[in-house]
DNA sequence: TAGGCTCCTATCCTTCCGTATAGGGTGCAC
DNA sequence: GTGCACCCTATACGGAAGGATAGGAGCCTA
């Protein structure tokens, strides 16, 4: 929390990078053709586009895997990288533990988290859990180059946008409409829990919890709190 | 359904492409530099690094959007495409209706839907809907490429894996623990029915559509409904 | 032929969900 | 102040969900 870089300088494609005016150019020649990465992502088409950009763009070293086991086999095989990307939905994975695993492999440093739909709570998440980063899929490609640069020199990386408590209010459309109290309401549905537990994590009576599910099915437009909850997890609330 | 192309030559990245043996040299460079690509998908990282390799590796003529409106304008301000790349998941799609606006906006042909998560059963529905073929992104990069320009030749393209029905119980281990009858329920509650539509759908009592749930919730190792549509849906099942 | 498996149906019961109605409590804006 | 919005609580009721148990029909295999 305390540690994290963040220098925004010019808006690319919607994400401020975290280099500065005066050190950019050297720094993004620095380490040119040193760099060891590895790059985990199920998607083939992603995979293998993003390391042909790296590789060609960046002159980095990439080395590919599909899966978490199979990243762990590489790091545990080829030594330490200097930075390890892994995708956030990657089979194995299992939420933030895979990052732990590929975190341990990989002597505790360089893990950092690739998210397509990039809930901001997340981020957060995966830095306390140790990771050197946090990469969404809506950041540009240079972007991702000046962040991955950043990164293999040890720095934390994190886009400025989720670092500000209303990103993920202003970044959805949908939870602009949904009241604080609503949200965690909401949060709850989208793990499955009933009125009662939900009540008591909130710390409030079951009957308000009701209150709240009916306005978010009338604000989601859904029949129930299942359509709900599926709802916001396709719009990547949570 | 019956002018699909399926000639399966080469297993590529676990997806086996369409070029036939004899005339895939000629086939893939017949139309170096003149194809005109559109690609649309609000991932800005996937987007560039994608349209750089179709650049780089396929000579293509690629222009971007970051979703659907922008999608429509490009097409009725630079005139009809070769192929359109709509992703599946993009602010304004809504599910299959973005593709018919598309549809429309190109002239009605050379517009195909690409996608992260793969359901077998959106790729039938996008050719039903007029699509000219279906991408999953689990598809490796020269793969695309081959499939990009068969499509821009306005031939239909789909993966023969998504066209085997039992394709999409092989391809998810979880899937395969359900019986077809428990996949039907299950695809009811990850539209968020209720028991008794789901009893009506299927044709059947509405007690069964509860045994189903509860054996579904044991498989799935869920508490409740909500969130076995939930587990179901990051599987990707539906 | 018997046993096992899956699927379907049935009855009974408890709990939870969803909705409606009726309040009281903040805090903010005009 | 008077609204107005949001939040919390309360009571009550019909319906849906979830669980247990029992049984019948079909199909495959030993």
């Amino acid at each position: 929390m305390l540690n994290q870089f963040s220098m925004p300088q010019s808006k690319v494609d919607g994400f401020e990078t975290l280099v500065a005016v005066d050190w950019d150019r050297e720094f993004l020649n620095r380490s040119s053709g040193f760099m060891r990465i590895l790059l985990a992502d199920d998607h083939d088409m992603v995979r293998e586009t993003i390391s042909a950009y790296l590789r060609s763009e960046g002159g980095a070293e990439v080395t590919l895997a599909t899966d978490l086991p199979g990243a762990i086999e590489q790091i545990s095989g080829d030594g330490p990288y200097d930075l390890v990307l892994l995708d956030y939905n990657m089979p194995g994975m299992m939420g933030l533990d895979g990052l732990a695993k590929a975190l341990e492999a990989n002597g505790g440093k360089g893990v950092a988290i690739l998210s397509g739909s990039a809930p901001a709570r997340t981020a957060q998440d995966a830095l306390d859990a140790g990771a050197i980063g946090f990469i969404p899929k809506t950041m540009g490609a240079q972007s991702l180059l000046n962040a991955v640069r950043f990164m293999s020199a040890g720095e934390i990386y994190v886009p400025v946008d989720l670092m500000r408590e209303d990103a993920a209010a202003s970044t959805h459309p949908l939870a602009e409409k949904l009241s604080p109290r609503e949200l965690e309401v909401l949060d709850g549905l989208c793990r499955g829990l009933s009125n009662k537990e939900i009540a008591r994590e909130l710390d409030l009576q079951e009957v308000t919890i009701k209150l709240h599910v009916r306005t978010l099915c009338r604000k989601l437009d859904a029949k129930n709190r299942t359509q709900a909850a599926l709802t916001a997890k396709e719009a990547g609330l949570f």
